[in-house]
DNA sequence: TAGATTGTTAATCGATTAACAATC
DNA sequence: TAGATTGTTAATCGATTAACAATC
């Protein structure tokens, strides 16, 4: 159930490859288990690797059969908490913004975005696809009012740290960071920073340092940080 | 100069953090010289790391000093390639597109995004910022216009793979893809795939199992691809 | 049954950290 | 000079892979 031993970041990371897989190819084919190897392959990763995830997670599989879809992907949801209801503000209500709040595959990962900031006049008072934009005055209101646990910020870097220090004043628990800003926050709470340009460092890397390429495709972390130091 | 032995993965995910920290919170703070102490309280890493990290790419410090922020800069934009042009399209015009492709901060990455695909009819001929929209229809011709080596994607799912097969035919190298989609492409060309549900999944586990976390920020990559088994 | 696949312990590999001499 | 910080080799740690018995 809930509670088991910690999992190590590598695994948290691979587990939404594995239920990303097995949703979106294994289970469309009509596959009803999958093997260690079917994944293994995919992913560019040793068996030995995806059978130790799973064992983890308290998945069993069959010899012979391989591991049924449908229980990784329960266990996947349950210990990743997909089957838990999220709910978050969105902040900055710009594109990105628009576009990770209209996005609905996240449902599926429990997240429910119920309501966006913004400073920006134009957009005050805007609805975002179904969701509701407010002036950035009314943020403590409103992320009590919704009781929002995480908060989602799609501003421009000069206004992250202030954004990200009055969310955290709110009462909101994580933070999912778009802007390439460093967020000053306190130890109580969990920063996920997406800095798109670690992306882009390595494909400029790759793209000027290698003509051909072994395959792989691994599971592989972003940005993550806790609150700097004291 | 380029092509010092090729890197570690972890080594080219760290030195773009660096970067963004130097020229972001150490350089506007006025420091000439930044140590590997600085990097590494930052960063919640060992400091023998980045001096580590700093060795492999050349960069000198200088005893009771520390690194000159300059060469530390100059050197990562020239291991990564950050001073030479990449030349890219963006495939899918929408408001994700629209976000990546109007930033400038990827300008001193490098990056030169010369033209915009979109399928939708009211998006073509449009203009996206200072970007030109093209149909989809006209994708080869415009990529051999441009000379484009790089392309973004950021269409929905279901378009994802087709697109990819064409830019990968029409000679781009690198695909740096937004869709929650695999892939399939040859060995030849280099996938970075940014599954952004894997940070939605590793902010849900913090999120359901943890109340006080201890601080770190840690360079970490994200979705790397290469095609998968032949 | 034979054979494919899991499950798990042990070995390996590689990244990180420790230790400490060198240097300004 | 003394002291802070780099540079580098060696040790550690942890993740991955190998090996192989168990199982259906």
């Amino acid at each position: 159930m809930a509670g088991r031993e910690v999992l190590q970041r590598h695994v948290i990371e691979r587990l939404p490859r594995y239920y990303h897989y097995i949703r979106n190819v294994a289970v469309p084919r009509g596959q009803e288990t999958i093997s260690s190897a079917q994944l293994a392959a995919w992913l560019r990763v040793d068996d030995t690797l995806i059978r130790h995830d799973l064992a983890k997670i308290g998945v069993k599989g069959q010899p012979r059969r391989g591991f049924r879809c449908s229980e990784v992907v329960a266990a996947i949801r349950q210990t990743l908490g997909f089957d838990r209801e999220k709910r978050a503000i969105i902040i900055g209500a710009g594109r990105l913004g628009g576009a990770i709040a209209s996005y609905r595959g996240f449902e599926q990962y429990g997240l429910r975005i119920l309501a966006a900031g913004d400073s920006a006049p134009a957009r005050e008072q805007q609805m975002l696809g179904r969701i509701r934009v407010y002036p950035l005055e009314d943020l403590e209101a409103v992320i009590r009012k919704i009781r929002a646990e995480l908060a989602i910020i799609t501003v421009p870097r000069e206004a992250a740290c202030e954004v990200a220090e009055r969310v955290q004043k709110a009462g909101v628990r994580c933070i999912w960071n778009f802007a390439p800003a460093h967020l000053e926050v306190s130890d109580e709470i969990f920063v996920r920073n997406e800095l798109l340009s670690v992306g882009l460092a390595e494909l400029s890397y790759r793209l000027h340092h290698t003509r051909r390429y072994q395959r792989r495709e691994t599971a592989a972390p972003a940005a993550r940080s806790r609150r700097r130091a004291p």
